[in-house]
Parts: structure tokens; sequence; C-alpha cells
DNA sequence: CTGAAAGCGCTTACAG
DNA sequence: CTGAAAGCGCTTACAG
């Protein structure tokens, strides 16, 4: 493996200029940059990324923090680690993955180790123990999701409250004033996900607002009892005409659920739904849905993360807090009462 | 942030004794031993691993190469990422996410800038570019997927033969002979991907020996198309008595094309399927199945590189391919027509 | 058992 | 514009 010395001697210039050529941070004459540009091809010359960390205490990695509390934890944060990778690729840093089940530990070892520069935490928590770490050893962070407090971590994440409106708004246009809402399992707003409480909350409210009938049920956390608990919904609807899904699993079973029942959408139930592209995508979900759109939310995550890195240490900034609009997608699973 | 200088100075010794007492790798009596860890305690020392890196060319870090060819390969990919993670840092080593669509490009990039210390490939393909890169640049490498020829290199997967005979001989015992084979898409066979031609020509292999008449079809690609795909199948089913299911979106909404044709299991038809694990956790699939078992393979697959990586430079050891075998997972989903 | 010295492969003031 | 020197924070023969 060439050195940078192996690249000046073959050039017949000094070490420093070679560095020159490769940080491009200083003027180099155009014949003597030709010769060590030579010299690099010539040797199949590359920078050793260490060596360079260490001189310029940047290690161009960022450090994914990613917590499963379950199979289908790996499932669900799939899209928001790879799409992150992409756009931290996209802008020339690496990514380091940490699963470990510790976070804390992680993200402390990770950190005074220096083996990154920056970190993004996933599936943020209204009271998580990491944000208190990430804040007390100042290291740059980005929050995707935004808890009650981000004790002034910069974060991203969809807007809730825009996506319930539109949501809300879609089955009010088309007369419904009675809706069921079937969210998510009483232990994932026990472990106070932000995005659980976030959109349960602005659902409950704008249904308020709009004068609609809202009831609530919780999806079991074990998948195997949720058609049952479906299939209870559907029959127990009442007077309802609709139904807002906020749970991945239940947006792949409700199918199953509505032939049980016999009922058909829309004709006999509207449905509406909140979940992720990607299950959309590979299972073609039906449903007029919002997107967690990973891809748009990731690259926004990152960009922020990118600009902390940028500025200089001692720079005051105030904390950041970017709420994506959300998308409706129309897949014709509402059914207009009003005509 | 401190140095090992610090240290050393704490302590009143030199800084090659803090090294000594930090790799472990020297003797170092109890008293100075002592009193270079309340050093390291009291400054709260903790090695820069860039520098250690510089040092002994040892990263501790593995890269995994994941290529994803559409959405739904993201939420396939997930558990093994995950899983391998979690190996890796067990072992001590950390994770470097590597999801450039030019994967080739990313191999050389983080092999040659010393970035890494050794790669898993994932989803392998017969005739995978990567391999060809993966040999030439002399890194260590296993591969999770054994292509027809792995040049050279180290593979773990599951023995899909063994997988084939498990689910051929559990119908066989129960007296099927006539059986549906829902495969994986053209599309996917084309690509040449190792687990999909694996397990098909096994079972097709197995059943022939056994004497059982197997009907293949490819799932659709599109998802959209997949009801309406196992709806004709199972219409169109004749005198098959069981259907055998290799495809995750089919093994996913199986359950609702079976109610649309009036078919319940095991009574009207029987099924086996081979899928993943967190597939089946996170949606409760009730079927008899042989599940991918990501945690075990990841671990095969981290525990071969970090031998390979525990061997000096020199040493000549032939290529190492360890099949898994495969569990089934009796859900009582075959009927016994022997009885 | 302990330490002084050299080295890992870069970058970056500082002179010239 | 170019180069000599020092330094980033470690480890590792080599002496003692």
């Amino acid at each position: 493996m060439a050195t940078i010395g192996d690249v000046a001697r073959e050039a017949g210039v000094s070490r420093s200029t070679v560095s020159s050529v490769l940080t491009g941070r200083k003027p180099v004459t155009p014949p003597t940059r030709e010769r060590i540009e030579a010299a690099i091809t010539k040797l199949n010359f590359t920078v050793n990324h260490g060596a360079r960390a260490l001189a310029t205490s940047r290690t161009m990695v960022i450090g994914i923090v990613v917590q499963l509390h379950g199979p289908e934890f790996a499932l669900a944060m799939a899209p928001w680690v790879f799409e992150l990778s992409d756009a931290a690729h996209a802008q020339g840093y690496d990514v380091l993955l940490l699963t470990d089940s510790d976070a804390v530990d992680a993200i402390k070892r990770v950190t005074r180790t220096r083996r990154v520069d920056g970190l993004v935490l996933l599936s943020v928590r209204d009271e998580d123990i990491r944000l208190r770490v990430v804040s007390s050893l100042d290291i740059p962070a980005v929050l995707l999701g935004l808890p009650r407090d981000s004790r002034g971590v910069d974060a991203v994440d969809l807007d809730f409250g825009a996506a319930a409106d539109r949501l809300i708004q879609h089955l009010h246009d088309k007369g419904h004033r009675d809706v069921l809402f079937a969210r998510r399992s009483v232990k994932m707003f026990a472990s106070g996900f932000a995005f659980v409480r976030r959109f349960n909350d602005a659902l409950m409210a704008r249904a308020a607002e709009a004068g609609m009938r809202l009831q609530a049920f919780h999806c079991p956390d074990d998948p195997e009892h949720l058609p049952s608990v479906l299939e209870q919904a559907l029959r127990d609807r009442g007077t309802a005409t609709a139904l807002v899904l906020h749970d991945d699993a239940a947006a792949v079973l409700l199918p199953t659920a509505l032939i049980h029942t016999g009922l058909s959408v829309p004709e006999d139930i509207s449905v509406v739904s909140l979940h992720s592209t990607e299950l959309s995508r590979s299972l073609a979900l039906p449903f007029t849905s919002i997107e967690s759109d990973s891809a748009r939310i990731s690259k926004a995550t990152v960009s922020i993360l990118m600009r902390r890195l940028a500025e200089p240490e001692s720079t005051e900034r105030g904390v950041v807090h970017e709420l994506l609009t959300p998308r409706l997608t129309d897949r014709g699973s509402v059914k207009d009462l009003t005509r």
C-alpha cells in the first residue's frame, strides 16, 4: 500500500505538497500538480483514512443509534437506517451502525474513542436516556423523532399535527363524522415513543375540532391477537363509517379481518392509514394514506447534522426542530358520503 | 480529552507503560498498574481509536455491504444487518454500513482507505461482481449466501438442500404427493440470487426423489399482482393438496387469498413456508415453516470473519463454506392424509 | 518490570 | 508556490 511519502518521492516533491493537492486547501502549480497526480495514479495511492482522521480530528463517520425493542422493530427501522446511510454517503460520510442493547454505553464508547463526528438517534422517546448522554457529551447529534423535551438537541420529524389534519380533513370532506382509530399498543404508549404520542394526540385534537367522534382502541402487542382485535372492533363499530390506522401490522392484517367480517372498502367502511412507504410498496397496501417518508426525513436529518459539523466549535446557535409536511396519497379507500 | 501522555504524567510513569496496561500485552507490576488505572479513572481517559488503528493497522471495524434492489429489500435485509451488527459488537468490532448503489466502488473505497478490517457481503448472487473485487483486493471477507462459484471467498448460508429435505419429508410423511410451489419472481431468478436458485433446485430435486409432483409458479414482482396470482394458483390447483411458499410477500398475503377462494388451512389445503423469523414473529404467520435463522447465520458469519482476521497474513488456509442446518417449526398447517 | 525512541500516515502552521 | 518540521495519539521493538 503506497503512502504519501511514496507519492512524494515518485513525483519529486515534498509530502506537504502532495498533501496540498490531496486536501485541495493550498494552491499548487499545474505542472507539479500534474506530476503528483500522475504519481498517485501510477502508485494506485489512496489516503489512509485513519491517519487523516488523526491529523484532522475528523473521522468523516456518523453513528446511527438504533434500539430494537423486538423483532418488529427490525422491519420498522430498516428504511430509516438505509436512507440515512444513503444520505450520509451522498455527503461523503460513512455510517457506523450502533445497535447495542445498551445505547448509552454505545454512545459513550463511540464518542469518547473518537470514532464518529456526530450521531443520529432513531426511534426517540419522550423520556429518552440517550438524550441526557448526548447533551452531556457535547457531540453533534440529531434526533429522528421529536420528543417532548429535546434538551437542546436538534430534531427532525414528520409533522404529525399536519398529518392528523390532512387525514381528518379528508374524512370530514367526504362526510365522515364517526370514526374508529386503531392506535398503537398500550406498551408502545407506555414506552413513550414520540411519534406514537404525537400522532395520537394530534388526531384526537383535530377530530374534536372538526366535531367528529373518534373511538380509539389499542392494537395488541402480540400480532397473534391482532386479527381478533381488528375483527371485534369492526363488528362493534356501531355508527362509525371509517377507520384510521396507525399500526403497521394492523395495516397488513386488516384486509383479512375485513373479509372475515364481510366488509368491503370503501363500500361498507372507509380506511385511511399512516404507515411507512416501504410497507406500502412491498405489500401494495391499498389504503389512502400518509406515508412516513423515510427518504425525505432522513435527508433532512443528515443535512442538519452536516450543518452542525461544518460550523466552528464555538458557534452558539439555537436548537433546530424541523417538521416535514406530510403528503397524502389518495388510493380511493374513503367513500364519499356527501352525495 | 485526556491523552495517554496525560495519564502517564498523572501516574508518574512513561507512556509505554500506560500503553502496556491498555493493551495488556506486557506484564506490569500491580502497584504501577494501580496507579495507572487510578489516573485513567481520574482523567476519564479513553484511547483514541483512530490513533490506535494507525499504530496497529487494525481498525476493529467490519463493513457490511448490502445492495438494495428495491423497497422490499429494505425489509428483507433488516434482520441480517442488525444481527450481524450485534454479532460484531459482541466480538469487539464496530460495523460500517455500506449501502452505496455502486457496491464495487464502496468496497474499493473502504478497503483502500483502510477503513475496515474485513467485509461481509449480503444477498450474494451467482455472478456477483463484488466477488471479483473482494478476491482481487485480498481483504478478508465472508459471503452471506453461497454462490455457485465463491472464487475462494468464505461463505455461510442456510443449508437449502436440507431445508428442502425437511419440507418435502414433512409433506411426504403426511401423505402429500401433489404439491404447489410458489417460488420467487422471474426477475429474482434472472438476477441470480444464490438463495433463490438453491432452494428452488433443491426442492425440485427432493420432490422428484420422493416421487412427488411439484407444480411450480413464479410470484409476480409487483405485489399488487400477487393476490390474483395466488388466488388463480389456488383455484387451478387441481389435485394438489399442499402449497410450498418461498416468497415473503406471498406468505403475508396468502391468508387473504385463501379466504377469497374459500379454502381453509389445513382442511382444504396444507401450507409450508420458508421465510424469515422476523416476518413470522411480527405478523404471526401461522404456517409450518423453516425460518431463515438470521441470528444464527449472522453469528456464524462473523465468527468465520473473526477467525480470518485473527490468523497471520501469510496463512494459507482452504476456503470455508458453512451450511447451517435448518429447523422446522410445526404450526400444524399440514393435514395428515394418511389416516 | 520500565522507559526512550522510532514509527504508523497523514496535515498544518511557519519559513522561505 | 514549495518544503522542513512538528504534531495528531497511539504501539512496539529494543535497551536497560
